[in-house]
Formats: structure tokens, C-alpha cells, sequence
DNA sequence: CACTAAACGAGACGGTACGTCTCGTCTTGTG
DNA sequence: CACAAGACGAGACGTACCGTCTCGTTTAGTG
């Protein structure tokens, strides 16, 4: 016997995560507050607070949708240097993104706060480290014909991904088309 | 003719400094606040306000101190690989200690605010990249007899630190001594 | 031709009642709020709201019940003196029952709402009036066996009443024996 | 030695006093949050939550002001019934003016609230019984030559005042002249 | 004995005000 | 004139109820 009354409204929940998305891209992170989400939304505050704990809730369920698109792995295609190349092009115009946005604040806000941090982690960065290690190992099994032990994968993923969030993160632009394709064939070179 | 009146106290900045960096260590940076630097400072709210814009130049200034020294570059003094991987230790153990978080915070911040991010950038991240750049041109050189170009330096730079920066911001934890050793000797392996 | 469907549930205009009574003189009237009198009489809210406009209609219809027994007027039984003082008595207790803090709630709030002292009015307070008047010219009349005019007799009972309800309404307290009888006294030497 | 820093603002108090009075007088008590005083005066909340714990303090401060005027005893200057009559009419006109409904709803208030009955006895309601008390006695005394005993003008009182304030809160309305003559004349009556 | 049709529980929803918190500015008197 | 103390305007926080609304479910009658 299912529960009566009114479901939740889906229409709202779009709503909500598309207002956070937009304050968050036109204001900042510190200005995408609750109030004005809400206001955005033409919801009202305890609406969102039924459904989310935070802000950060409502990123998160914003990025769910989005960054799991914008930071998959497309199917091996060409060379192992191109798709790796390939691969990280996407994450560099990924970051220039709304979606890519959400990422970079919800990071930044992990760094200040514990909570946060765990719940970025669980919600969406584990989730992707999965991805990661499993594009990576795709294309290198494609490549060499055999599978890499987990922690040599896991060693070449950071080798791979960890030069390009270290320009975004730490200097605030993109990684350059030069050292991206440095990095694809050096871990590629590790990796052989 | 020099002005009469008292001067700024030394004394109120060191207390004002220790007090943002304890604060930041034992509640986190949005514990840290202004109201609460004074409080613990011993110090009037308006005081810290005349002399820094807000709380992100509080522990910039703290920071300048502090980080040179530990990000510091030792003299090479091993094997190329040697010098390298201890460097990379060396910031690994820089993120535990307090200039660490002070970094960390600043630099999740920044995520946050194109203001805070200019003013990091500007007050220690460019200084700290000369710095990068320096200490691995010298043991490239000493160990090559050769200085690298400028552009094939910074991709270096970035191929060497990026994943060490990518697991404490990404993952919030230290890289572990297998990547870093792999990561000094990939680098190497390009340099030469 | 009668409607079909189900009828008004008797018991839940019961439970609703005395759920508002309880709350009341329980928690106050401000802690008395039609989401409270739902779940305490284990009703949805919507069935309160489609039966009573305020909670102010509940409480009304709580009073008109017990507050007509509890304010009547006793058949004359002694000589006037003993009546009226008899009967100041029942007052002054009525205000210590639980109908009696309903009606003083509901004189209070008639302070501060136009409509709310329109429905006290409308739904008891003339009602009563008209008792009071009644009861007061019957023991007139029996001892003096004179019907008074009613100009007089509406300003007999506001001296014999007032000061009753002045001392419950201004100082929260009941008027001691003897401030009744003198009132009973004053107002029968003015009646004769 | 007196302590630094700014005082509170004399202007602002009285601002605040003065919308919750004009707030009161044209919206209603229910209509008089602390938000809608703060806005009118031109005031942070804040700054009201600091010096007042809520509306019924401030109504109670603006009433301190008015009222001690608007239900001040005359001085005697002719019969005493004059006397009598007299200031009830002037009690009668007080619960028309602004103040008199900012005593009335505070009254009304009190018997929905133990903590503002409690305040506003402190804060007013016993201050003015020794007014009445030593008003009246006053009038007697003139009148016989001799000071009536506690008791009896306490009881006198209430026979005096209980009348006008029951037409007004009970019925709303204010005593019509002949109850007030009829009631200044008995309470005479008893005290001779 | 279906077939209405209203009553009912549950509770989502847009609002309003609450009382609290912290911000950055402004004001006042002391050293 | 730097400083402590702290009042102040501003505005977001998270909560409590408001009164309206939408859902199934239940309960009479009517045909």
C-alpha cells in the first residue's frame, strides 16, 4: 500500500538545481545562497530545505546529472595518444562548463569543510575516480593487449589527470594543448 | 618631516596573524573569522580592518612567512632522482603542518573568489612558481649540464607537482611514495 | 433527493474540540495552533480547516458547550443578597475551569483582532448579556416585585459584573470574597 | 572610568517606539512584528533584539511614556462626585487615543501570555493601582476628612474602575455617560 | 452490488515572521 | 591618532505555522 497525498514535485526539484547552477555561475559560489535560490526558483525556502540540507546538497544533485556526462570517457577510437589526448581536452573545456564550474566550487568549498569534502567524495568523486581508472584501463588494455594491475592504474591515472587539475585548481586556467599532450604520452610511456 | 602620533603596532600583527593561523588549524576557515582573529588576538574588530581588506589577507600574510620556507627548494645534493623525490616528500609533509591547511584553505577559497584568487595568486602562487621553476631547472641542469628551455621547464613543472597537489585537493589525502617516486622519475625521463 | 457520500464525522468535531481545550490550557493560546489541535486529535489539517475558519471558531465552539452551564444563572433560592453573591461566586470560579481560561483567552485575543471580537460577540458574549440581564432582573423582581426598566437594569449589571471581570482581566487574579459582596450589597442598594 | 564606545542611540529608540505605536493604532497588534517596526523606523532587527526582548517590551516602553499622562488623577477642584466623574470620562477618552489601544491590546496580550501578563503588571498595571489608589483616597479625604483604610479603598477602587474597564473589554465600547455617573455616585455612596 | 461523491489521512507547497548570527562600517572615549 | 569597545544597518540563516492544494483510501448513500 503506497503512501497517500502529494508527491514530490519534479518540476521543483529541476527548478532548484537549475537556479543553484545559474546563481553559481553568474555570482559565485558565496552568493548562491539558499534565499536566493529559492527566490530564483519561485520556491519557497522551506521547500528546498525539505529536500536538501545545503546548498552543497543541491550542487552536488546539480553536478549528478551534469558532470557525469561532461567527464565520461568516450570509447577507445584512434591511438592510445589520441584518445588519452582526446580525454583531456574534454576535461579542460569541461572545466570551462557550468557544470565544470559546480565542480571547481564544490572542490573548493571541500578544502574548507569537512563535511563537504566527505560529501563531494561519496556523491560524485569516487564515483568518477571509477570511471577514471576504468577509461584508462580501456584504453591502455586496447592498446598493449594486457590488463594493468590496480595500482599501477590508479599510480598512472594521477599521472595522467593530475597536471590538469593542478592548472585549474592552483593557477585558475586551463591546461595548454602542449602539455596536455605531454602528459598523455608520458603516462602512456609509463605505462607500456 | 615624519608624522607624530603612534605607530603601527608589531605586536597586534603577530597577534593578529597567530590568531587566524590557530584558528584556522583548530575550527577550520569559515570559523575563522574576522570577530573571532580579534576576539582571540586580543585586538579591536576595526584594528585588523585598518590594516587588512579581510580575512584572506590576514592569512595570506601569515602564510608569506611561513610557506616560503617550507615549499623551499634544498640544495641538490644527490642523484637527480634522489633530490627530485625528496623535494616532493617535502610538500607532501608541508600540507600536514599548519602553513599547510593555511595554503590548502587559500587555495579552496580561491575556487571561490576571483578576488581571493588574484590576491593568492599575486601574494604567493606566481612568487612560489618562480621558485618551482628555479629549483628543478637547477637539478635538471646540474644533472644534464644543460638549462632547459623556459616552456619545456613549466610543462615540467607541471607534469612534477600535478598530481601531488591533484591528491591533496582532489582526494584530501597525501600522495603515497610509490606515485611520488614515479613521478619524479617519469619527469626526469622527459627532461632528459 | 439527499446526497450520498459520508457525513460530517461527530466524533472527530469531539476530538478536535477537546484537543483545542487541552492545548489551551495546557500550552497558552499562542502554543494552540490548528497544526498542533491536528495532531494531537489525530486529524488531518485539512478536515480542521474544512469545518472552522481560526482557531478561534474551534475555540467558540468549545465554549458554547461548557461556558453556558458554567456562567448561568442558579434559580433565586435565598434573599437577593445571597443570590447575587452566589452567584458573583460561580464567576469567580468559572474562571479557574478550563472553559473559563478558554473564554479569557478568547477576551484576550478579541483585544487584538476586530473580527475575533466580532465572533465572541455574535457567538457568546451577547448571548451571555442577555442571561446576565435576565438573571439579575429576576432576582430584582422577586424581592422588590418590580421589573426595572432597561436602561437601568443594563447599568445594574455592568456595576455588579465589572468589577469582577476587572479583577480577573487587569490583575489576573479573582476578586476576593469580600470585593463580591460588596458589589452585591452596592448594586442592590442602587437596584431598590 | 567609564567604559569606551559608542552609546545607544536615544534617536533610534524613539523611532522604534514610535513606529510600533503608529504600527500598532493602524495594522493591529497582529500586524506589528518586529519586522515591520524595524523597516518602519528605518532600524536593523537586530539592533530592536538588542534592547528590547520583544513587541510586548516595546509596546510596554512606548506605554511608560503616554499612559502615566493619559491616566493621571486631577488634582480635586470641586464635589467630589465632579471629581470621580470626571476622570472616569477621562479613562473613557484614554482607550480612544492611541495610547489607551496600545493598553488595550497589551491587556489583551496578557491573558494569552503569562510572561507579558507578568511584564506588563510589573511594568505598568501596579505602578498606576497606587496611582488610582492614591488618587482616589485623595478625593476621599478632601471629600470626609478622613483617610479611608487600605482595604476599603482597594475594594472602593474596583467598585470604581471595574465598570468602565468591563464595558470596554468585554463589549468593546466605552461606558456611556450615565454608567459613569452611576458609578462614580455609588462608589461615593459606599465610602461615606 | 456496483457506482458515485464526499470525508478523511497525509503531507507538499508558497508564504511570512521568527529570533540568531556574522559581516563590515561607524561612533565614542582613553592612553 | 591608534586603539578597545561595541552600536549599528544589512541580510542570510534554519524553523514554525499559516492556509491552500493534491493525492489515495474509506465510507455512506443511491440506482
Amino acid at each position: 500500500m503506497s503512501r497517500t497525498g502529494p508527491r514530490r514535485s519534479e518540476s521543483i526539484r529541476v527548478a532548484v538545481l537549475n537556479a543553484a547552477d545559474d546563481l553559481l555561475v553568474e555570482q559565485g559560489f558565496a552568493a548562491t545562497t539558499i534565499e536566493g535560490i529559492a527566490a530564483r526558483a519561485g520556491v519557497a525556502k522551506q521547500t528546498i530545505y525539505r529536500w536538501w540540507k545545503s546548498k552543497v546538497e543541491i550542487l552536488l544533485d546539480a553536478l549528478a546529472d551534469d558532470a557525469l556526462e561532461g567527464l565520461a570517457w568516450a570509447e577507445p577510437s584512434g591511438t592510445a595518444a589520441e584518445d588519452l589526448t582526446a580525454h583531456l581536452h574534454r576535461i579542460a573545456g569541461f572545466f570551462q562548463e557550468p557544470a565544470g564550474q559546480v565542480l571547481q566550487a564544490l572542490l573548493g568549498h571541500a578544502q574548507l569543510d569537512q563535511g563537504a569534502a566527505a560529501a563531494l567524495r561519496e556523491g560524485f568523486l569516487l564515483r568518477q575516480r571509477e570511471r577514471d581508472l576504468a577509461g584508462l584501463g580501456a584504453i591502455i588494455e586496447r592498446h598493449t593487449g594486457r590488463t594493468p594491475d590496480e595500482e599501477n592504474l590508479a599510480r598512472l591515472t594521477d599521472l595522467l589527470l593530475g597536471p590538469i587539475y593542478y592548472r585549474v585548481l592552483v593557477f585558475g586556467e586551463p591546461a595548454d594543448k602542449d602539455l596536455l599532450e605531454a602528459t598523455a604520452h608520458l603516462t602512456l610511456k609509463l605505462a607500456i
